[in-house]
DNA sequence: CGCAGACTTGACAGTACTCAACCAAAGTGG
DNA sequence: CCACTTTGGTTGAGTACTGTCAAGTCTGCG
């Protein structure tokens, strides 16, 4: 059973497995008085340790089994593990055998290229699935760093396919979250491709925001765990570029901006945000265009907007 | 069996299944001479159609199999299908129910957002995968148009399922595509964000280039089957600066362009050539900065220089 | 208390976008 | 066969967004 439907509007990033206070414990302090409580979301003790059984594995990568499935009979175990902040769950060109899906915590994961620039492609949180990228050469392709006090649970790959052969529904299960993780990078790709910086940034903030209320956590105010620096990478931009784009979104009142602390106060004009930089991803499709002329948000500098009014308003359709 | 190891040094790009010019066929005059009498690459006559067995769809995929596996054995067939150019494969939005393995042809995937926006995500040509975005939603997340002439071979993803249930080795070999398509993505984000214009453009090219030289084809001079539009689109720039750059490296002699037609001139300059607009994705993390510095190239202007000697003499460290 | 790391902010510069004109190739229709 | 149109491509001028460099602040920690 998940307790985590029973908070709201309380940031919990500092809490995790055992309940002890996550690094850095400082900038959190005001919210962390209500959240002492809280106990660990899923597993059971056996031999001082965590496990969980497959339903749970199930039911933390949010897979719909059907009521009456059989896997909920699956007896066989898997074993949790506790990182520590900064520390690295897998390394590149270490050998893959293991799959890890998030109990609690927050982590990076980080592509290093050939001339040692590094690069962030995702920061998995509850219910993510990690190491997938190493199936296909047996190595892990990316490495996965702790950005705080984490509880994963380990999958053995093998046992893992092994189970798949006795549930089908296990399998399809598989296929489907690889799936869902390919179109979230597609839409990276695409968010790269076409959003300014403000764009991106607005972005970010709306699906941390919406990854944090699927979580139970308040989807209005939050901690980011990760630096100006991961945040940049991860989204195609310098660290300063962030931190101005921040303090610009702060300055028109669609967010509260502290340190670390973020408090969305306009999430809707966060999520209309998106100025073409330009118009090279219109579509020009004329079997699509005949039908209905697109609307596109027109460029504007966010430093001259004043109000979400202007987002808000609509969008106005371009010559 | 294959037969595209037998040319080398020419164009085959306008030659696809049944041996008829591909559109647009004028700028692929020249090289067509050679062409007329290359075969079908797989799948076999029946019925007046074209079929393959399992096997031939595994060995399409590069899907390494056990020399006695019984994948060999096993004789349901799976229907090719034609489609011309501009020809729709599937649609967003569109119930999913089959993957698509392309056997010959050209072609795009696209991503369409709310606002009408299109980005391209991948050029799909022969030994690709098309359709696995829609396994997670059930309904494909993109569109695929063919660019020339294809011939696609049709998976029923129910089928494939089923088989991957009594061949443990192909459901393995899912998984693996599966992750091989993840790790491409992850290179694609990484590429959008830390590469130049000349960076983007000049991959491009290599992988191009990479891809023709694994179908047999010259890796020297190829057709693009795409617009400048698209090629902007899929490497996040505007057409003008894609046109821009290509002539650009045409002015250095790196390559030679002419319309759609590219040839490489020094494919090491262009592999090397990664400036980077910043050092945003420089690697700080201590634990690998202290075993060894890294050497970053230097930045600089495409236009500055008048050979390759500048990227190929080696890399400097940076202070 | 001083240092290190993270963050902010300013000044400046350069890459890449925008707008626009022009050109080439291919298709259309008289 | 040749104007005319359409589509794709090239190139130029100007601009603006975002990167670069640098100074300075804040926080946590030794």
């Amino acid at each position: 059973m998940f307790l985590n439907k029973m908070v709201s509007e309380v940031n919990l990033f500092n809490k995790t497995g055992g309940g002890e206070i996550m690094f850095p414990a400082k900038s959190n302090e005001v919210f962390s008085d209500s959240l002492k409580s809280v106990s660990q979301e899923a597993g059971r003790q056996k031999n001082g340790k965590l496990w969980s059984n497959l339903k749970d594995v199930c039911e933390l990568l949010r897979i719909q089994l059907s009521p009456n499935s059989s896997i909920a009979s699956e007896e066989s175990l898997f074993q949790h593990v506790q990182f520590k902040t900064g520390q690295r769950i897998h390394m590149i060109g270490q050998p893959f055998e293991m799959l890890y899906v998030v109990n609690s915590g927050f982590l990076k994961t980080v592509l290093i290229d050939e001339l040692g620039n590094e690069q962030i492609l995702s920061f998995p949180m509850k219910s993510d699935l990690l190491g997938v990228d190493g199936i296909h050469s047996k190595f892990y392709s990316s490495e996965a760093v702790a950005l705080s006090a984490c509880d994963l649970i380990l999958i053995p790959f093998k046992k893992l396919t092994a189970l798949g052969r006795t549930y089908p529904e296990l399998e399809n299960a598989m296929y489907s979250v690889m799936s869902r993780e390919l179109v979230r990078e597609q839409a990276m790709i695409s968010m790269l491709g076409s959003l300014s910086a403000e764009g991106r940034v607005a972005r970010f903030l709306v699906s941390l925001s919406d990854r944090f209320a699927q979580m139970g956590y308040s989807h209005r105010i939050f901690n980011l765990r990760m630096t100006r620096h991961e945040i940049g990478s991860y989204i195609g931009l310098t660290l300063e570029t962030v931190s101005r784009t921040l303090s610009a979104l702060h300055e028109i009142g669609w967010i509260s901006v502290d340190q670390k602390t973020i408090e969305i106060k306009d999430i809707h004009a966060l999520r209309n945000l998106r100025r073409l930089p330009n118009a090279r991803t219109r579509a020009k499709d004329k079997s699509r265009a005949k039908t209905a002329e697109k609307t596109i948000i027109p460029a504007t500098n966010l430093k001259h907007i004043s109000s979400s009014e202007y987002y808000e308003s609509g969008l106005r359709p371009t010559a």
